[in-house]
DNA sequence: GTTACTCGGACTCATCTTGTCCGAGTAACT
DNA sequence: AGTTACTCGGACAAGATGAGTCCGAGTAAC
Protein backbone atom coordinates (compact mmCIF):
# COMPACT_ATOMS: atom_id res chain seq x y z
CA UNK A 1 0.00 0.00 0.00
CA UNK A 2 2.18 3.09 -1.18
CA UNK A 3 0.71 6.30 -2.54
CA UNK A 4 2.23 8.31 -5.11
CA UNK A 5 4.76 10.55 -3.64
CA UNK A 6 3.65 13.30 -6.25
CA UNK A 7 0.21 13.30 -4.09
CA UNK A 8 1.99 15.19 -1.23
CA UNK A 9 4.10 18.04 -3.77
CA UNK A 10 0.55 18.37 -5.90
CA UNK A 11 -1.33 19.18 -2.67
CA UNK A 12 1.17 21.71 -1.63
CA UNK A 13 1.29 23.46 -4.75
CA UNK A 14 -2.50 23.57 -4.94
CA UNK A 15 -2.44 25.37 -1.53
CA UNK A 16 -0.40 28.06 -2.43
CA UNK A 17 -1.78 28.62 -5.98
CA UNK A 18 -4.73 29.66 -3.87
CA UNK A 19 -2.97 32.62 -3.19
CA UNK A 20 -2.58 34.07 -6.61
CA UNK A 21 -5.30 34.58 -8.86
CA UNK A 22 -2.84 35.06 -11.61
CA UNK A 23 -0.70 31.85 -13.52
CA UNK A 24 2.48 30.95 -11.05
CA UNK A 25 4.80 28.75 -13.04
CA UNK A 26 6.23 25.24 -12.23
CA UNK A 27 9.92 26.22 -11.61
CA UNK A 28 8.80 28.72 -8.77
CA UNK A 29 6.58 26.37 -7.45
CA UNK A 30 9.30 23.67 -7.35
CA UNK A 31 11.50 26.22 -5.82
CA UNK A 32 9.52 27.45 -3.46
CA UNK A 33 9.25 23.61 -1.92
CA UNK A 34 12.86 22.51 -2.80
CA UNK A 35 11.90 19.83 -4.80
CA UNK A 36 13.19 18.44 -8.71
CA UNK A 37 10.81 20.94 -11.21
CA UNK A 38 11.34 18.39 -13.96
CA UNK A 39 9.41 16.44 -11.91
CA UNK A 40 6.73 18.10 -10.52
CA UNK A 41 6.01 19.21 -14.13
CA UNK A 42 4.72 15.91 -14.74
CA UNK A 43 2.48 16.35 -11.39
CA UNK A 44 1.19 19.54 -12.23
CA UNK A 45 0.35 17.94 -15.83
CA UNK A 46 -1.78 15.64 -14.35
CA UNK A 47 -3.63 18.05 -12.49
CA UNK A 48 -4.18 19.96 -15.91
CA UNK A 49 -5.08 16.42 -17.75
CA UNK A 50 -7.93 16.10 -14.77
CA UNK A 51 -8.91 20.01 -15.21
CA UNK A 52 -8.44 21.16 -11.72
CA UNK A 53 -5.61 23.88 -12.84
CA UNK A 54 -5.11 25.36 -16.71
CA UNK A 55 -2.18 26.05 -18.06
CA UNK A 56 -0.98 29.81 -19.67
CA UNK A 57 2.01 29.36 -21.98
CA UNK A 58 4.12 32.09 -23.29
CA UNK A 59 6.01 34.79 -21.22
CA UNK A 60 4.33 35.43 -17.65
CA UNK A 61 2.13 31.96 -18.09
CA UNK A 62 2.16 29.28 -15.39
CA UNK A 63 -0.54 27.33 -13.86
CA UNK A 64 -3.60 28.59 -12.04
CA UNK A 65 -6.63 26.59 -10.43
CA UNK A 66 -9.47 26.41 -12.51
CA UNK A 67 -12.35 26.09 -9.93
CA UNK A 68 -12.36 28.11 -6.32
CA UNK A 69 -10.31 26.06 -3.87
CA UNK A 70 -13.82 25.26 -2.26
CA UNK A 71 -15.11 23.03 -4.73
CA UNK A 72 -11.23 21.14 -5.50
CA UNK A 73 -11.23 18.55 -2.93
CA UNK A 74 -8.74 15.90 -2.03
CA UNK A 75 -10.40 13.11 -3.67
CA UNK A 76 -9.99 15.00 -7.41
CA UNK A 77 -5.82 15.53 -6.47
CA UNK A 78 -5.62 12.33 -5.40
CA UNK A 79 -7.33 10.58 -8.19
CA UNK A 80 -5.62 13.09 -10.67
CA UNK A 81 -2.09 12.25 -9.49
CA UNK A 82 -2.11 8.46 -8.28
CA UNK A 83 -4.79 7.10 -10.74
CA UNK A 84 -8.79 6.53 -9.93
CA UNK A 85 -8.53 3.50 -10.37
CA UNK A 86 -9.29 1.26 -6.98
CA UNK A 87 -6.21 0.18 -5.36
CA UNK A 88 -7.89 -3.46 -4.34
CA UNK A 89 -7.90 -5.16 -7.77
CA UNK A 90 -10.22 -8.66 -7.23
CA UNK A 91 -9.02 -11.14 -10.06
CA UNK A 92 -12.15 -13.10 -9.30
CA UNK A 93 -9.57 -16.60 -8.28
CA UNK A 94 -12.98 -17.64 -6.96
CA UNK A 95 -13.39 -18.65 -10.58
CA UNK A 96 -10.45 -20.60 -10.76
CA UNK A 97 -8.94 -23.98 -10.13
CA UNK A 98 -10.56 -27.41 -9.04
CA UNK A 99 -13.63 -26.16 -7.25
CA UNK A 100 -14.40 -23.08 -9.47
CA UNK A 101 -17.53 -21.02 -8.68
CA UNK A 102 -19.13 -21.55 -12.27
CA UNK A 103 -19.16 -17.78 -13.80
CA UNK A 104 -23.29 -17.82 -13.91
CA UNK A 105 -23.40 -18.02 -10.47
CA UNK A 106 -21.03 -15.04 -9.77
CA UNK A 107 -23.95 -12.79 -10.13
CA UNK A 108 -22.93 -10.15 -7.46
CA UNK A 109 -18.95 -9.20 -6.44
CA UNK A 110 -16.80 -11.44 -4.75
CA UNK A 111 -17.23 -10.52 -0.74
CA UNK A 112 -14.08 -10.32 0.23
CA UNK A 113 -13.41 -7.54 -3.13
CA UNK A 114 -17.07 -6.51 -2.00
CA UNK A 115 -15.48 -5.56 1.87
CA UNK A 116 -12.66 -4.53 0.50
CA UNK A 117 -14.16 -2.13 -1.56
CA UNK A 118 -16.43 -0.90 1.20
CA UNK A 119 -13.15 0.12 3.14
CA UNK A 120 -12.01 2.04 0.32
CA UNK A 121 -15.46 3.67 -0.10
CA UNK A 122 -14.96 5.03 3.47
CA UNK A 123 -11.77 6.32 2.47
CA UNK A 124 -12.57 8.49 -0.55
CA UNK A 125 -15.84 10.09 1.31
CA UNK A 126 -12.76 11.31 3.90
CA UNK A 127 -11.17 12.91 1.10
CA UNK A 128 -14.17 14.15 -0.71
CA UNK A 129 -15.10 15.51 2.73
CA UNK A 130 -11.47 17.52 2.69
CA UNK A 131 -11.37 20.98 0.12
CA UNK A 132 -8.35 22.82 -0.66
CA UNK A 133 -9.98 26.09 0.80
CA UNK A 134 -10.10 24.09 4.13
CA UNK A 135 -6.49 23.04 3.82
CA UNK A 136 -5.39 26.59 3.12
CA UNK A 137 -7.65 27.54 6.31
CA UNK A 138 -5.70 24.88 8.60
CA UNK A 139 -2.64 26.09 7.48
CA UNK A 140 -3.15 29.66 8.40
CA UNK A 141 -4.27 28.03 12.00
CA UNK A 142 -1.40 26.34 12.16
CA UNK A 143 1.40 28.36 10.56
CA UNK A 144 -0.01 31.55 11.00
CA UNK A 145 -1.78 34.09 8.92
CA UNK A 146 1.32 35.57 7.68
CA UNK A 147 2.43 32.45 6.26
CA UNK A 148 0.27 32.29 3.39
CA UNK A 149 0.57 36.16 2.76
CA UNK A 150 4.68 35.45 2.90
CA UNK A 151 3.92 33.16 0.09
CA UNK A 152 2.13 35.50 -2.37
CA UNK A 153 4.38 38.26 -2.07
CA UNK A 154 7.32 36.02 -2.35
CA UNK A 155 5.36 34.49 -6.11
CA UNK A 156 4.90 38.60 -6.88
CA UNK A 157 7.89 39.92 -5.80
CA UNK A 158 10.57 37.65 -7.61
CA UNK A 159 8.63 38.30 -11.02
CA UNK A 160 7.57 42.24 -11.70
CA UNK A 161 4.72 42.48 -9.20
CA UNK B 1 -2.04 3.80 -5.32
CA UNK B 2 -1.69 -0.06 -5.57
CA UNK B 3 -2.53 -2.35 -3.17
CA UNK B 4 -0.38 -5.76 -3.19
CA UNK B 5 -2.02 -8.89 -5.41
CA UNK B 6 -0.95 -11.09 -2.45
CA UNK B 7 -3.67 -9.52 0.03
CA UNK B 8 -6.09 -10.66 -2.06
CA UNK B 9 -4.57 -14.55 -2.03
CA UNK B 10 -4.38 -14.26 1.70
CA UNK B 11 -7.90 -13.09 2.33
CA UNK B 12 -9.12 -16.57 0.33
CA UNK B 13 -6.64 -18.79 2.17
CA UNK B 14 -7.67 -17.10 5.43
CA UNK B 15 -11.36 -18.50 4.64
CA UNK B 16 -10.29 -21.68 3.14
CA UNK B 17 -8.36 -22.14 6.86
CA UNK B 18 -11.66 -21.95 8.60
CA UNK B 19 -12.95 -24.78 7.01
CA UNK B 20 -10.04 -26.76 8.42
CA UNK B 21 -8.90 -27.16 12.07
CA UNK B 22 -5.55 -29.35 11.38
CA UNK B 23 -2.85 -27.57 8.99
CA UNK B 24 -3.49 -27.56 5.04
CA UNK B 25 -0.02 -27.48 3.12
CA UNK B 26 0.80 -24.27 1.47
CA UNK B 27 0.77 -26.49 -1.93
CA UNK B 28 -2.86 -27.03 -1.55
CA UNK B 29 -3.82 -23.62 -0.89
CA UNK B 30 -2.14 -22.89 -4.01
CA UNK B 31 -3.82 -25.77 -6.31
CA UNK B 32 -7.39 -24.97 -4.93
CA UNK B 33 -6.66 -21.10 -5.62
CA UNK B 34 -4.74 -21.94 -9.44
CA UNK B 35 -1.96 -19.17 -8.33
CA UNK B 36 2.02 -20.09 -8.18
CA UNK B 37 2.45 -22.06 -4.85
CA UNK B 38 6.20 -20.64 -4.27
CA UNK B 39 4.41 -16.86 -4.55
CA UNK B 40 1.89 -17.87 -2.07
CA UNK B 41 4.20 -19.51 0.12
CA UNK B 42 5.90 -15.95 0.63
CA UNK B 43 2.26 -14.69 1.61
CA UNK B 44 1.54 -17.38 4.11
CA UNK B 45 4.86 -16.45 6.11
CA UNK B 46 4.15 -12.81 6.03
CA UNK B 47 0.95 -14.38 7.70
CA UNK B 48 2.67 -16.33 10.03
CA UNK B 49 5.58 -13.67 10.79
CA UNK B 50 2.63 -11.47 11.88
CA UNK B 51 1.36 -14.38 14.16
CA UNK B 52 -2.20 -14.82 11.68
CA UNK B 53 -1.62 -18.19 11.46
CA UNK B 54 1.14 -20.78 12.13
CA UNK B 55 3.35 -23.52 10.72
CA UNK B 56 3.19 -26.82 11.62
CA UNK B 57 6.41 -28.68 9.92
CA UNK B 58 7.05 -32.13 8.81
CA UNK B 59 4.83 -34.86 7.48
CA UNK B 60 1.23 -33.60 7.55
CA UNK B 61 2.26 -30.47 8.00
CA UNK B 62 0.58 -27.04 6.92
CA UNK B 63 -0.80 -23.97 7.88
CA UNK B 64 -3.71 -23.29 10.58
CA UNK B 65 -5.37 -20.43 11.94
CA UNK B 66 -3.85 -19.21 15.47
CA UNK B 67 -7.30 -17.42 16.32
CA UNK B 68 -10.59 -17.95 15.84
CA UNK B 69 -11.98 -16.14 12.80
CA UNK B 70 -13.69 -13.83 14.65
CA UNK B 71 -10.67 -12.33 16.20
CA UNK B 72 -8.76 -11.90 12.90
CA UNK B 73 -9.91 -8.49 10.68
CA UNK B 74 -8.99 -7.15 7.46
CA UNK B 75 -6.84 -4.84 9.18
CA UNK B 76 -4.43 -7.96 10.32
CA UNK B 77 -4.35 -9.91 7.26
CA UNK B 78 -3.49 -6.12 5.41
CA UNK B 79 -1.24 -4.92 7.40
CA UNK B 80 1.04 -8.77 7.47
CA UNK B 81 1.17 -9.08 3.55
CA UNK B 82 0.96 -5.51 2.27
CA UNK B 83 2.81 -3.97 5.48
CA UNK B 84 1.29 -1.45 8.37
CA UNK B 85 3.24 1.80 6.89
CA UNK B 86 0.79 4.38 5.99
CA UNK B 87 0.44 4.93 2.36
CA UNK B 88 1.05 9.20 2.46
CA UNK B 89 4.09 9.98 3.87
CA UNK B 90 4.84 13.18 4.41
CA UNK B 91 8.25 14.25 3.43
CA UNK B 92 7.95 17.94 5.90
CA UNK B 93 8.25 19.82 2.26
CA UNK B 94 7.27 23.25 4.51
CA UNK B 95 10.56 22.86 6.18
CA UNK B 96 12.08 23.54 3.10
CA UNK B 97 12.74 25.79 0.43
CA UNK B 98 13.34 29.43 0.68
CA UNK B 99 10.20 30.17 3.09
CA UNK B 100 10.50 27.20 5.30
CA UNK B 101 9.08 27.08 8.05
CA UNK B 102 11.04 26.32 11.20
CA UNK B 103 11.45 23.43 12.86
CA UNK B 104 10.44 24.85 16.18
CA UNK B 105 7.26 26.08 15.17
CA UNK B 106 6.07 22.66 13.39
CA UNK B 107 4.59 21.61 17.03
CA UNK B 108 1.93 19.54 14.98
CA UNK B 109 1.85 17.70 12.02
CA UNK B 110 1.29 18.85 8.68
CA UNK B 111 -2.44 19.73 8.00
CA UNK B 112 -1.96 18.55 4.31
CA UNK B 113 -0.90 15.29 6.20
CA UNK B 114 -3.30 15.00 9.12
CA UNK B 115 -5.96 15.31 6.26
CA UNK B 116 -4.70 12.21 4.89
CA UNK B 117 -4.28 10.27 7.59
CA UNK B 118 -7.40 11.41 8.95
CA UNK B 119 -8.90 9.68 5.59
CA UNK B 120 -6.54 6.67 6.28
CA UNK B 121 -7.85 6.28 9.31
CA UNK B 122 -11.13 5.64 8.29
CA UNK B 123 -10.14 3.21 5.67
CA UNK B 124 -8.75 1.37 8.57
CA UNK B 125 -11.60 1.26 10.78
CA UNK B 126 -14.06 0.00 8.22
CA UNK B 127 -11.55 -2.80 7.81
CA UNK B 128 -10.66 -3.82 11.09
CA UNK B 129 -15.07 -3.84 11.78
CA UNK B 130 -14.92 -6.86 9.30
CA UNK B 131 -13.49 -10.15 10.39
CA UNK B 132 -12.36 -13.61 8.22
CA UNK B 133 -15.54 -15.31 9.80
CA UNK B 134 -17.68 -12.33 8.48
CA UNK B 135 -16.21 -13.45 5.08
CA UNK B 136 -16.82 -16.97 5.80
CA UNK B 137 -20.43 -16.05 6.26
CA UNK B 138 -20.77 -14.14 3.29
CA UNK B 139 -19.15 -16.33 0.84
CA UNK B 140 -21.87 -18.76 1.92
CA UNK B 141 -24.51 -16.24 1.47
CA UNK B 142 -23.54 -15.84 -1.86
CA UNK B 143 -22.32 -19.21 -3.45
CA UNK B 144 -24.55 -21.12 -0.96
CA UNK B 145 -23.45 -23.56 2.02
CA UNK B 146 -22.22 -26.10 0.26
CA UNK B 147 -19.38 -23.89 -1.07
CA UNK B 148 -17.52 -24.33 2.09
CA UNK B 149 -18.07 -27.83 2.68
CA UNK B 150 -17.08 -28.41 -0.33
CA UNK B 151 -13.98 -27.13 0.11
CA UNK B 152 -13.48 -28.85 3.30
CA UNK B 153 -13.83 -32.64 1.41
CA UNK B 154 -11.21 -31.55 -1.13
CA UNK B 155 -9.06 -30.41 1.50
CA UNK B 156 -9.14 -33.60 3.60
CA UNK B 157 -10.07 -36.09 0.36
CA UNK B 158 -7.02 -35.52 -1.41
CA UNK B 159 -5.11 -36.02 1.32
CA UNK B 160 -6.05 -39.11 3.94
CA UNK B 161 -8.84 -38.18 5.35
C1' DG C 1 9.83 40.44 -36.10
C1' DT C 2 12.47 38.95 -32.46
C1' DT C 3 13.17 37.08 -28.15
C1' DA C 4 12.75 34.76 -24.12
C1' DC C 5 9.99 32.24 -21.39
C1' DT C 6 6.37 28.81 -20.79
C1' DC C 7 4.33 24.09 -21.10
C1' DG C 8 4.16 19.28 -23.21
C1' DG C 9 5.48 14.85 -24.19
C1' DA C 10 9.32 11.35 -25.02
C1' DC C 11 13.31 9.17 -22.84
C1' DT C 12 16.37 6.87 -19.12
C1' DC C 13 17.32 5.10 -14.47
C1' DA C 14 16.30 3.39 -9.84
C1' DT C 15 13.17 0.87 -6.93
C1' DC C 16 9.79 -2.26 -5.73
C1' DT C 17 6.77 -6.04 -6.41
C1' DT C 18 6.43 -10.42 -8.44
C1' DG C 19 7.96 -14.89 -9.13
C1' DT C 20 11.29 -18.88 -8.50
C1' DC C 21 14.62 -21.85 -6.46
C1' DC C 22 17.01 -24.94 -3.26
C1' DG C 23 18.41 -26.15 1.56
C1' DA C 24 17.16 -26.98 6.80
C1' DG C 25 13.99 -29.20 9.76
C1' DT C 26 10.55 -32.36 11.39
C1' DA C 27 6.96 -35.79 11.87
C1' DA C 28 5.50 -40.18 10.23
C1' DC C 29 6.72 -44.87 8.85
C1' DT C 30 9.43 -49.33 8.91
C1' DA D 1 16.32 -46.11 16.14
C1' DG D 2 17.02 -45.32 11.12
C1' DT D 3 15.02 -43.96 7.01
C1' DT D 4 12.12 -41.47 4.21
C1' DA D 5 9.35 -38.17 2.38
C1' DC D 6 7.14 -34.15 3.05
C1' DT D 7 6.93 -29.55 5.11
C1' DC D 8 8.40 -24.67 5.79
C1' DG D 9 12.06 -20.94 5.52
C1' DG D 10 14.97 -17.69 3.62
C1' DA D 11 18.09 -16.46 -0.26
C1' DC D 12 18.09 -15.54 -5.33
C1' DA D 13 16.61 -13.38 -10.35
C1' DA D 14 13.19 -10.98 -13.62
C1' DG D 15 9.59 -7.95 -14.90
C1' DA D 16 6.86 -3.93 -13.90
C1' DT D 17 6.07 0.40 -11.93
C1' DG D 18 7.27 4.83 -10.48
C1' DA D 19 10.93 8.60 -10.07
C1' DG D 20 13.59 11.73 -12.32
C1' DT D 21 15.55 14.12 -16.54
C1' DC D 22 15.75 16.09 -20.98
C1' DC D 23 14.81 18.73 -25.15
C1' DG D 24 11.37 20.45 -28.63
C1' DA D 25 6.74 23.06 -29.76
C1' DG D 26 4.12 27.00 -28.76
C1' DT D 27 2.96 31.56 -27.16
C1' DA D 28 2.83 36.08 -25.08
C1' DA D 29 5.55 40.06 -24.32
C1' DC D 30 8.85 43.40 -26.12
Amino acid sequence: MKMSGGVEWALHCCVVLTTSSRPVPAAKLAELHDVSGSYLAKQLQSLARAGLIHSVQGKSGGYALTRAPESITLLDVVHAVDGPGPAFVCTEIRQRGPLATPADACTGPCPIAHAMWTAETAWRQALAAVTIADLARDVEATSGPEALVGVRTWLVGERDG
